[in-house]
DNA sequence: AAAAATACTGTTTTT
DNA sequence: CAGTATTTTT
């Protein structure tokens, strides 16, 4: 590599942008006081590419990258961004390899960061930085206890469940709302229990207070709380010199809050994201975020608008367009490309789910033929349980494939038990883990574990206690082991990772008693295990796993090993910033796409839609949208037969379907289509059935 | 007080 | 149908 002269660094890395983009790259660099840029980049405009040059560019022109802060929707962005700013960097700077990496070390989630920060500075805001952190589970199980506490779950009082109580706090919380506003407009069922459900979540959080623990919204609330006084703020502001959020449509008022707080002003501020694929308002996520961006400022944030396609065909991206166009309020830009195909989306009929799946494997062994990687390869739906019975056929025709998105391997039960004992020792006033824990031993139900984790709670030491209580009667047995296995973690006789087989060999008996597979279970364990050697600590462990849990489950356990080839499955939610050469969407009818839930309001209506957009636009070579035209009742399954008709997505009219090839498949032989009326008497029954379908 | 049996809901998407 | 709340049995 040639030596660079110390005067101006060379920006021939710059050289492969587009006008735009290099636009968005150079904004503001050099200047003391940045002005703040809003980016809108479209579907495939190369994005994350410019975002990692933006990084690089600050950095080479003299950016401590150690005072960056870099927020993305997930940690695999984020170390996606990562790599590529180290590459392009690195290449300019000769630095080597990997010392950047280490040097962007503010590049995670929001949620990652703040509970980073909140560890920090816990002594500042009277925090325990021991706490530990609740997910969504086993928040709605500490709901649940304040709830029976509250004696709010009698027999007759059909007061809302702990998950439906938990959705609407958190609402709250993120949408910085009222409780009566959000329920009246959001949970309108549950809107005669405003007084309880005020009382309940004073409870709840009393509860996290006295146990130390924190869930996914305090992570964010308390971010935001520290911000309020001036001089924690000032200190957490002066970190950072650079602050850029990727995937800005998908923030909550709550996070735009956190980072106007962050930078009052708006220098050296940079937010990324397209209005046309905010697909996250259930998790209160509000697209004003990124409308409202510029003028929140003055003068106002420049915008840059990247709208042209690297990714897709001109007639995928003419269908895309098609679909968004018919949104009831216009996006800020038309997506372009140069890539000239003549190959139209396909528009699939099949006969039933079956069909489609046998569809999507015959199209996908074709394309493997044709040279394309099962890894470059995607199947998308709405829902987790859409992949069901193309699972089924994967299995059976033996191609690998990883699944993301749905159940997560944490949720099984034995992976949570044994996340509680570690939470337990690492936070011992932890009372939902404390309470799994105990109802482990045989003997010991909820009663008993209340009584103990009462006791606890008392002490100074808790786990002293623990030691010195009575023994429960029925638990004799197994209670001496528990007590064992506690004091040793938390003493830290073992180091970090042995820790986890510790837990593991006292659990070990106790799973053979109570599953029938336990020798899976242990090998779930096990990989667990290896999944822990990568973290420096049990703490991180634990926080990072519960920020950022392994997000794909496959046909085996575990991720396959990278060198071999798999077909990816993915909820379209999960396929937020990836592309894949070939992609099909699947059940795309009325009931799936938009899902049923999801009809109540135009608002909801329209998130559905940008559904369908960001999952066309992920495709960038073949697209097929697939209309199984029977659905098999699920309910009652005895009588086998019985079945209900659905029709296309109402986001694809028929005066769309020009659009694409129309295809039935398999292809109908002559005969069969004599039998068939021509394609109107189609609509009229689809119509005809189509009210058992809503009903 | 725990475990087993029975009745009954509500049912996406995720940090 | 699965996961939960309630009731009955041990």
């Amino acid at each position: 590599m040639l030596a660079l002269s110390d005067s101006i660094p060379s920006t021939a890395y710059l050289d492969t942008l587009n006008a735009e983009q290099r636009r968005a790259v150079e904004h503001g660099v050099g200047q003391a006081n940045p002005p703040p840029l809003l980016v809108i980049a479209g579907a495939g405009s190369g994005k994350t590419n410019t975002l990692a040059h933006r990084v690089a560019h600050l950095v080479v022109n003299g950016a401590d990258p150690r005072r960056i802060l870099l927020m993305t929707f997930s940690r695999r962005a984020a170390s996606e961004m990562s790599r590529r700013v180290e590459r392009i960097a690195g290449k300019v700077l000769g630095t080597s390899s990997g010392a950047l990496t280490d040097a962007l070390s503010w590049a995670g989630t929001f949620h990652g960061i703040g509970a980073r920060l909140l560890r920090e500075h816990a002594g500042q805001i009277g925090l325990d930085p021991a706490f530990t952190i609740h997910d969504r589970e086993d928040s709605a199980d500490l709901m649940n206890l304040v709830r029976h506490e509250l004696g709010l779950s009698d027999a007759k009082s059909r007061f809302p469940t702990k998950g439906t109580c938990l959705a609407i706090y958190s609402r709250v919380v993120n949408a910085q709302g009222d409780l009566d506003e959000v329920l009246k407009t959001v949970f309108p069922w549950c809107a005669m229990w405003g007084e309880q459900l005020r009382t309940l979540f004073a409870g709840y959080v009393e509860a996290k207070q006295s146990q130390n623990v924190l869930d996914y919204d305090d992570l964010l609330l308390y971010w935001a709380g520290m911000m309020v006084e001036p001089a924690i703020a000032a200190e957490v502001s002066g970190r950072f010199d650079h602050v850029l959020v990727d995937e800005y449509q998908d923030t909550n008022r709550l996070q735009s809050s956190v980072l106007l707080a962050l930078k009052p002003q708006g220098h050296g501020l940079t937010v990324v994201g397209d209005d046309a694929q905010s697909i996250y308002s259930f998790r209160a996520a509000t697209v004003r975020n990124i409308l409202d961006f510029p003028a929140t400022f003055s003068p106002p944030a420049d915008i840059v608008t990247l709208d042209r396609n690297y990714r897709s065909t001109q007639p995928i991206l003419t269908a895309a367009n098609a679909v968004i166009e018919l949104a009831s309020e216009r996006f800020t830009k038309n997506l372009w490309t140069e890539r000239q195909s003549d190959a139209k989306p396909q528009l699939v009929t099949v006969k039933d789910e079956a069909d489609q799946a046998r569809y999507v494997v015959h199209k996908i062994l074709e394309a493997r033929e044709g040279g394309t990687a099962l890894t470059q390869q995607a199947v998308l739906f709405r829902t987790s349980s859409h992949s069901g019975p193309l699972e089924i056929e994967l299995t059976r025709r033996n191609i690998p494939f990883v699944k993301f998105g749905g159940l997560k391997f944490l949720d099984a039960a034995h992976i949570k038990d044994l996340l509680a004992i570690l939470r337990w020792v690492e936070n011992p006033r932890d009372r939902v883990a404390g309470f799994r824990v105990l109802q482990l031993l045989p003997g010991i139900g909820p009663a008993s574990a209340g009584k103990v984790l009462d006791a606890m709670h008392e002490a100074v030491q808790p786990v002293k206690v623990l030691a010195e209580l009575p023994v429960p009667l029925r638990a004799s047995e197994g209670w001496a082991g528990l007590v064992e296995l506690v004091g040793r973690l938390v003493r830290r006789e073992a180091s970090w990772p042995l820790e986890l087989g510790c837990a593991r060999l006292w659990y070990e008996p106790l799973m053979e008693q109570s599953y029938e597979d336990a020798a899976v279970r242990v090998a779930d364990i096990i990989q667990l295990e290896q999944i822990a050697a990568g973290y420096p600590s049990r703490e991180r462990f634990l926080t990072e796993l519960t920020l950022d849990p392994p997000d794909a489950t496959s046909d085996q356990s575990g991720v396959p090993s990278r060198d071999e080839d798999y077909l990816i499955l993915s909820t379209i939610h999960s396929a937020k910033g990836q592309e894949w050469k070939a992609v099909h969407v699947l059940n795309a009818v009325d009931g799936c796409i938009p899902s049923d839930l999801g009809t109540g309001s135009t608002h909801e209506l329209e998130e559905e839609r940008r559904l369908l957009y960001v999952a066309m636009t992920r495709a960038k070579d073949e697209l097929h949208v697939i209309t199984p035209q029977r659905f098999y009742v699920t309910q009652q399954s005895q009588y086998g037969d019985r079945h209900i008709y659905a029709q296309r997505t109402r986001f694809i009219p028929r005066a769309m379907t020009v659009l694409f090839d129309d295809v039935l498949w398999p292809a109908v032989t002559p005969a069969r289509i004599e039998g068939l009326s021509p394609g109107p008497a189609r609509v009229d029954i689809g119509a005809q059935m189509r009210g058992m379908w809503t009903k």
